[in-house]
DNA sequence: ATATTGTTGAAATCGTTTTTCAATAAAAAT
DNA sequence: ATTTTTATTGAAAAACGATTTCAACAATAT
């Protein structure tokens, strides 16, 4: 069984929580797919096995995955919250593009490391960053 | 006259805009706030001086005077859109705190030169980028 | 003065997210 | 197996910041 699986599926027992059928399909479908999705696309893709399923389910259900170390939001800038993997995948930043909307994830350890001295210098313990670089993406110039 | 009002004088002559009493109020009442500042809050420090100032008019002044230079969108990651001086303000990032919602700003040269680097290792040409370091702050400690 | 046309602000609308609540269904108790 | 308990669901409503609409208004040109 896949490790997300059993991370669910402990949190259902320690926290009192029930198994559903709505729960488990909305994590193989998260877990299917592969890059930054909005709940309309999670939802979309949820619906196909489960129709009846609502977006406010999805909403509720993103939250706690994000509550499990499951999912993490990110946000383009545009106002619309999209997740990502989060369990088994490292911290990185996004260079997004504003012409096709791309995003590209790219880390650079020295950036990481200036970071903390930079909190620091100003006598902040920093708990974590979001970096965004806009511009043009390969494909669009 | 500060250079500011001249900027929008000249906006004003270029585009063929209208010289209002509510897009001088906004500009003064805007370059009198030292920070970052919501719509509302903007809002209701203009309303002190003309009181019969409709949001909508400092939506559309805000977003005229981001186009001018004079102001910058920045984002807490809350939902809620907040201003800050733009004009005559070298780029910097923010150290946010996530306790009390103070807001540091901050810049390393070194970082912003391995950004540069970064987005060309992946075939990307930057044209800005924007950098949030979340934490605590000296005071919350 | 008058005509023209950009601007204003209230109200309506938008798009995303949250809350409410009655119906449902999972788990516990019998 | 049946009943009870209570977490969960999903539709509808509400919240929320932001945008659009539009008739009244006011700045500028004639
Ligand atoms: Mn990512
Ligand atoms: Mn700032
Ligand atoms: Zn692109
Ligand atoms: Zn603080």
């Amino acid at each position: 069984m896949k490790k997300e699986f059993e991370i669910l599926s402990r949190a259902i027992g320690d926290r009192g929580l029930r198994r559903t059928a709505q729960r488990e399909n909305i994590l193989k479908v998260f877990l299917a797919m592969e890059g930054h999705f909005s709940i309309e696309n999670i939802c979309g893709e949820a619906k196909k096995q489960f129709p009846s399923i609502g977006r406010v389910t999805v909403y509720r259900t993103m939250k706690l995955f994000e509550e499990l170390g499951l999912a993490e939001k990110m946000d383009r800038g545009d106002g619309i919250a999209r997740y990502e993997h989060k369990y088994n995948h490292k911290h990185h930043d996004h260079l997004v593009c504003v012409k096709c909307g791309a995003c590209i994830e790219a880390v650079s350890p020295q950036i990481e490391k200036l970071q903390e001295a930079l909190a620091k210098k100003y006598g902040f313990v920093p708990a974590g960053h979001k970096l965004r670089i806009f511009g043009i993406c390969k494909n669009c110039r």
